[in-house]
DNA sequence: CTGATCTACAACCATTTGGTTGTACAATAG
DNA sequence: CTATTGTACAACCAAATGGTTGTAGATCAG
């Protein structure tokens, strides 16, 4: 096993970063638009500090981006991440794909 | 907010499974082939009981199904979690790119 | 300068997660 | 029948998760 610890702990990071609600919609909503962290929070019935830990978790994901403008924090939404899952997905895709051929290969010849 | 609750846990269970190395293994294996339970237990280092709770995660996630087959459960890939997983992050790529096609024509105006 | 705002972070708490061992039971093998 | 195998599940544990409140530092507005 152990096949390559980095790109593992990566894509759990990742799939982990979207499985919540709150985040996700957080992706979204960066992609389209700019928002600030307390923009942001205002959208959510919670605290403050729990959106920004959201953002924090999105942030080590690479699902988003931080940037400093005066005393404000502009989060953006980042592709890198987001392909690297898509592309994940969609090798499982073509396994399952191929896996479906070879049963309509079996069955042809049968 | 309260979107789509149901629609929300689902992909919530379905990140959620992604979100374990061991996990994505076992799906990329039983896409592949069949194995039973004990079958995919023998291949890490960790107890049957640990794979078993694995296996049970994928099933609530709908990315494998389980079949009895004597005292052997045999354990499939199931397509339709996969899909799932794979439309939303497609929707996202979706917004990106839009947005992209967007600051592109701004550029082009400007 | 002073006060309000934005952010970061620590400390805490309840729940979930990912693992363990042990027990129980059904199905197969001898 | 008996022993073994495959599975399920409960109980337990440490660590992570998702939330809270509180404190503190920067930056901006007046």
């Amino acid at each position: 096993m152990v096949v390559d610890q980095l790109r593992e702990t990566e894509l759990d990071r990742l799939f982990q970063a979207f499985a919540d609600a709150t985040r996700r919609d957080i992706v979204r909503r960066v992609t389209v638009g700019e928002y600030t962290v307390s923009g942001l929070a205002g959208l959510y019935a919670m605290s403050f500090a729990a959106v920004q830990k959201h953002v924090a978790v999105l942030e080590r994901a690479s699902l988003v981006t931080k940037e400093k403008r005066g005393r404000e924090q502009i989060v953006r939404g980042n592709h890198e991440g987001l392909q690297k899952a898509r592309r994940l997905l969609d090798e499982y895709e073509a396994i399952w794909r191929q896996r479906v051929g070879r049963i309509a290969d079996i069955l042809a010849e049968g």
